[in-house]
DNA sequence: CATAAATATTGACCGTGGTCATATTGCAAG
DNA sequence: CTTGCAATATGACCACGGTCAATATTTATG
């Protein structure tokens, strides 16, 4: 017989999730320990591997939760498109992490803990936008919007990469500006 | 004083790769252990951390060996170019390692074992091959050659990435043909 | 050739992610 | 209540990547 999940169970995952997400806030994504996460948390290490098949499940759930609240909603032009990007570049270039598990869950590993959910949420969202935006006729029209909205993700990966890779330059913020700059000039001529 | 690297060390190296290489080809990547390769190549494990920081370095660089040999050359047209990017695409399609080593060393990670060379050798033939066929009237003359370079480099990954997710389709076939579909339509739109 | 210094190699050791047989807990039926 | 079973939790254990002080080998120099 199919039996309910039981609420500690679903209990126990939140805990988890909690004290792995207040964890990340101060030493950082890459310093998660499944150990540290287990103790604090006040379960036994095989407990968290019953919830999470494996750690970087449970950091792409981190990641997704985090990502969920910066989808863009509004643009009423390029530039205000464009705008929307920032949160989300911010978020993926802030820790190496966080490129990491997108990178490895947004296509290799598949199935996500949620993440393939948001970035198909993402990439809908704008979608919407930029079909709206060819409506006005500001934005192209020849490939659908569904395909621009890819071809946006793509790009937002690749500048986020390249922020992180210290050939471009050695000081840490000017490879940020330029990762910044490559995105904008990237969309622009991708969307117009 | 500066001597030197001894004859024995790249000897060493060269057999820790080659050794490597020759494993990767009937276990694929994903199935090499560092014990293993040392075991065969007939050194110790800590020679091996000796010539590469970690494992990824080693493998970063027998994949960017692979991709060396599959940058295209010439392109006629735009349809010759799309063409060219047909061996890329296998490769990283082939082995899911393949493409996450390329999303961590491509961007993060930066400074890999030659991969980083690759790609910049890849991204400034794509970005000749571009410029020629920009002078022809063949692609769309408003981004430089080198951004459009690098944007077909983002769509190839993004591209093979989603032939990996199993969420677009159950068949790993028919995965593979949506992505290779997928890129022919990004790419496409993006240089015409 | 002797000797010292730089280079290269070794393998015991460690940290950490992940497994699995076992124990415990919750729930429903008798 | 209790009995039986599925869901959940446990923690000793393992695999594997990576470290490092010690050792061996090469090379430059007097």
């Amino acid at each position: 017989m199919a039996r309910p999940v039981q609420q500690r169970s679903i209990q126990t995952r939140d805990r988890l999730l909690q004290v792995a997400g207040a964890m990340a806030l101060d030493q950082g994504l890459a310093g998660l320990r499944t150990e540290a996460i287990v103790e604090r948390a006040g379960v036994a290490k095989g407990t968290f591997f019953a919830h999470f098949p494996d750690k970087d499940h449970l950091v792409a759930e981190l990641v997704a939760r985090r990502m969920a609240g910066l989808i863009p909603t509004d643009a009423p032009n390029v530039a205000g498109f464009l705008a929307g990007l920032e949160p989300l570049f911010a978020l993926m270039t802030a820790e190496a992490e966080v490129l990491d598990i997108l990178a490895r869950f947004a296509g290799p590993a598949g199935q996500a803990a949620g993440l393939d959910v948001v970035i198909c949420d993402l990439i809908a969202a704008q979608a919407g936008q930029l079909g709206a935006l060819q409506g006005l006729g500001l934005v192209r029209p020849s490939p659908d919007p569904a395909t621009l909205a890819e071809g946006v993700f793509a790009f937002l990966l690749h500048a986020a990469a390249s922020a992180q890779c210290p050939i471009s330059a050695p000081d840490r913020l000017a490879r940020q500006q330029a990762a910044r700059d490559l995105l904008a000039r990237l969309v622009s001529a991708w969307i117009t």
